[in-house]
RNA sequence: GGGCGGUUAGCUCAGUGGUAGAGCACCGGCUUUACACGCCGGCUGUCACAGGUUCGAGUCCUGUACCGCCCACCA
């Protein structure tokens, strides 16, 4: 800011400065003054939205979201003070199977979607041994009434944190809006033909019960065992394969070898008969068997994995499925049609000692049993492999056939993939991530779970005069009349009466998966539906910051939904956090039981602090926990606030900026400011911030140091103008450089002199800090950056006190060095801090100052 | 098996072809009128390894090793 407008304001300055105290003073002062509230009256280029992560409100915070969403933060205050309106609002995940599992055991309820509505329903007082029954509408009740409490918890510490966020603008993943969103797109897929409905084996989970989704798996090392089983051939003899479930003989239908095995070619087109069960079943050529793992030849199951669900399906086969949704097998009656046997009685005496058995029981079990018939070679051998698993999920996934719906994807991979390269990343690599995930999609994206706490599929089904439902003919509602929830609604034309009636209608039971709903949060917050004059100025977002692992989920999905449904990007830049690891580099997390409570961190070491830490974090780099680096920020903090003290102390009188140690310095911040701008622009917010205190620390050490006589009126009145008025400047730059990082101390310093918040101010540009100094003087930057090597070099000398003096001077103070240093050397005599071992020797320095410059650096 | 990062001081990490850096930790000195929550100094390096390009490589290229992450078809 030019001279004259730093004049205008009184200095008011507290006589003990301290950081405590500031987060409520300052949190309160701008809840109050709507510092960070959305001003929508400004075009979209003038608007900088953001897609903020809602946080998952049945956890607990830790420190890894303190770390990622003080990213976020920064950026937003950076492109607050460069003009923008942000658009910075907040989220709250409370979708899904991680609130559904806490209502549960904090209310001692269980949800049943078939029982109705009770509106006078009050859980117990202490959750019962045991658990009471309620319906949907009530249980999504309970889970909005403690998220409502997580939710406060959660906002006061964001607020503490100093997120700049605008608490006006807010959703729930559950809430009515985003219901609605969810519901009307669900629909609009539906009628373009790109949501379908399909009875097909799908992964899932025994414990949930509930389908899941490619993109939720995790493979996990298990042990496990390979068995060699016996398989009796039509014209006698034997094959033998390798399982490591010998408990799905029982599903097994066929056998499969590769076409070009030479071992197994003759049994191309034989049967061979199953031990235990003597199910004649077909042996078969596939390009996917793999003659190298076990014996070469596998049995094909229905379903043991997702290979068997490809052969099953390319190689037409029947289907002959053992375990239940609950994961154990099911009862079968053998002989019965699907089920023939050779011996239909031993098959059963078999079978009769597996049923209502879990799949591990069973497997020792069916061990036993194949070991007695003489139909297990050798014994098993012990391995490890990978397995499936939910990644919320304690057991192996099955594969189970039911009824689900998806959104079709694998049409759409060449768009995603292009979507992807349009995409900023930052970094940029991140991007690979995305490509890898897309290129490997295997499948639609199933999208329907079988739980309650969600969104509902707003479908229901005509039931037929003999009672089964059509699930060819759905009944879906009009778009006005959504959210609704097909359990206790009822569709036009029916009467609650007629619901699961013969020639009535059944809800269906499903909700979304919680990325089908997630993956419109652009959409949810930005007002799609409900303010179409908001969501003009917002979308395309301008950011979405996250966190890696849920690329293959949450980025991806929202790039799906917008594409479906805007032809467009959701954002135009992907700013992905790494990790917060603890000291062993494991990701801090609360199953390892090193989570720090994030609000004693911020106690202990301030905001700004812990602000510090987390900004220092390159985006995308996992970063460790490191309490000294909190210290670090805080002394930077307490730093600001005396060195400010020190320049507005004393900060009359003001003038001309003359010396050339004081033009030196604030030609060299201009730079740092034009530097440090287009590095946020770019989003390296961290670059920044080291080098700005860099800068400030050496402002602080050298530049201070030095004039500090001068200011103090040892010399001229003018000198110590020029002085006083460069300080001020640089103070009003440095302030504005630190705010997006420290915004605590930032506008605490700031309400000394000037007036409204640092977080309104203008960012700081070079122009304005040269205009103070009639423009850039280079000369005086070599006197600024000589200065500070050469005071390096002086206070060298002094150490080296012991020394002889013509000596140390000889060693250190390199004349060619000194020679730009000339127009400072009454600041140098006047240091205090050095002025008395070297101005003793002023005469030696004299005499270097005198060197002529040699030509090569001339 | 495929992909992506990383490897620099005891620790955490910058380093954008041109004399190896910062902070922390450690050791020593200093009540100095903004700050002892401060200031000053010191110690600490086969820049993972091997080749190559270059006048010059921590930096660019090739390969190897190790660490981490993402993905992949569980017989």
């Amino acid at each position: 800011q030019a001279l004259s407008t730093l004049d205008q304001h009184p200095i008011t300055l507290p006589e003990k400065p301290a950081l405590e105290g500031l987060e409520a003073k300052w949190t309160a002062r701008w809840e109050a003054d709507g510092t960070y509230r959305f001003d929508r009256n400004h075009a979209r280029h003038e608007v900088y939205s953001i897609d903020t992560p809602p946080p998952t409100v049945s956890g607990s915070l830790h420190v890894g979201h303190v770390f990622s969403y003080t990213h976020t933060d920064v950026i937003a205050r950076f492109q607050r003070m460069r003009g923008k309106a942000v658009f910075y609002p907040m989220g709250w995940d409370d979708n899904g199977l991680p609130t559904e599992r806490r209502v549960q055991n904090y209310y001692g309820v269980r949800c049943d979607p078939s029982l109705p509505y009770d509106p006078s329903f009050t859980p117990p007082e202490t959750p019962g041994k045991q658990a009471v029954s309620v319906s949907r509408p009530n249980f999504i009740e309970l889970c909005t009434k403690l998220t409502v409490e997580d939710e406060r918890a959660f906002e006061h510490l964001w607020r503490h944190l100093g997120l700049s966020v605008d608490w006006s603008h807010t959703y729930a993943t559950i809430d009515t809006r985003a219901q609605r969103v969810s519901q009307t797109a669900f629909l609009r897929l539906l009628h373009r033909g790109i949501a379908y409905q399909l009875e097909a084996p799908t992964l899932w989970d025994v414990d949930f019960r509930t389908a899941v989704a490619q993109a939720e798996l995790e493979d996990r090392e298990q042990p496990g065992a390979y068995h060699r089983i016996r398989f009796a051939r039509a014209e006698g003899g034997v094959v033998e394969i390798d399982t490591t479930r010998p408990e799905l003989i029982p599903a097994c239908v066929a056998l499969v070898a590769h076409p070009d095995d030479e071992r197994y070619k003759p049994l191309f087109g034989t049967e061979v008969t199953t031990p235990l069960f003597t199910v004649a079943v077909p042996v078969k050529a596939h390009t996917l068997a793999d003659p190298e793992k076990g014996s070469g030849i596998a049995m094909i199951c229905t379903f043991g994995d997702l290979t068997d669900v490809t052969w099953w399906r390319e190689l037409s086969l029947p289907v002959r499925a053992v375990v239940q949704p609950n994961g154990a097998l099911r009862p079968v009656a053998w002989g019965s049609p699907g089920w023939e046997s050779r011996d239909a009685a031993r098959a059963q005496a078999a079978y009769d000692q597996l049923v209502n058995l879990s799949a591990a029981k069973a497997r020792t079990r069916i061990v036993d049993l194949l070991r007695e018939s003489g139909d297990l070679v050798g014994e098993p051998r012990p391995i490890t492999h990978p397995v499936k698993f939910y990644e919320k999920g304690d057991r192996p996934l099955e594969i189970i056939t039911s009824r689900q719906w998806f959104f079709k994807t694998i049409e759409l991979r060449d768009e995603l993939l292009a979507r992807g390269h349009e995409l900023a990343w930052h970094p940029d690599y991140m991007r690979h991530r995305y490509e890898n995930w897309v290129n490997g999609l295997s499948g639609d994206w199933c999208v329907s779970r079988q739980r309650f706490f969600g969104v509902p599929f707003p479908v229901w089904y005509p039931i037929k005069g003999d009672g089964t439902v059509d699930y060819e003919k759905r009944i879906v509602p009009e778009e006005a009349r959504l959210p609704i929830d097909p359990s206790t609604d009822v569709p036009d034309g029916y009467t609650q009466s007629q619901r699961n009636q013969p020639n009535g209608f059944a809800g269906d039971p499903d909700i979304m998966d919680t990325w089908a709903t997630s993956s419109l949060t652009p959409q949810i917050a930005g007002g799609w539906l409900t303010d179409a004059d908001l969501f003009g100025r917002v979308f395309p977002m301008d950011l979405r910051p996250q966190s890696h692992e849920i690329i293959r989920t949450w980025l991806f999905a929202t790039v799906v939904r917008a594409a479906r449904e805007h032809k467009s990007l959701p954002w135009t830049n992907a700013a992905i956090s790494g990790w917060v690891l603890d000291p062993d580099r494991k990701k801090m997390s609360k199953s390892k039981g090193n989570v720090i409570t994030p609000m004693a961190l911020l106690e202990e070491h301030g905001s700004d602090g812990v602000r510090y830490w987390a900004a220092s974090g390159r985006p995308g780099t996992d970063t460790a926990f490191e309490p000294g680096q909190m210290k670090v920020g805080r002394r930077l903090a307490i730093k600001i606030l005396n060195a400010a003290k020190f320049a507005l102390m004393q900060a009359s009188p003001r003038g001309a900026i003359t010396e050339p140690l004081d033009r030196g310095m604030l030609t060299a911040l201009s730079r740092l400011v034009r530097n440090s701008t287009a590095e946020f622009e770019a989003y390296d917010y961290a670059r920044v911030l080291e080098q700005t205190e860099r800068f400030f620390w050496s402002f602080c050490d050298d530049y201070l140091e030095l004039v500090k006589a001068r200011r103090y009126g040892d010399f001229t009145a003018e000198g110590a103008a020029s002085a006083n008025s460069a300080m001020l400047v640089a103070l009003s730059a440095l302030l504005r450089l630190f705010a997006p990082f420290l915004p605590f101390v930032s506008e605490e310093v700031w309400s000394w002199w000037r007036p409204g918040s640092v977080h309104r101010a203008a960012w700081p540009t070079p122009e304005e800090i040269v205009d103070a100094i009639g423009g850039e003087d280079e000369a005086a930057v070599q006197v600024f950056t000589q200065a500070q090597a050469a005071l390096g070099e002086v206070r060298r000398i002094k150490a080296i006190g012991k020394r002889p003096v013509k000596a140390a001077i000889d060693r250190a103070v390199l004349p060619k060095q000194f020679l730009p240093l000339e127009p400072a050397a009454h600041d140098f005599r006047a240091a205090a801090h050095i002025r008395d071992l070297v101005f003793e020797h002023v005469e030696e320095l004299q005499l270097t100052f005198a060197e002529p410059v040699p030509e090569s650096r001339a």
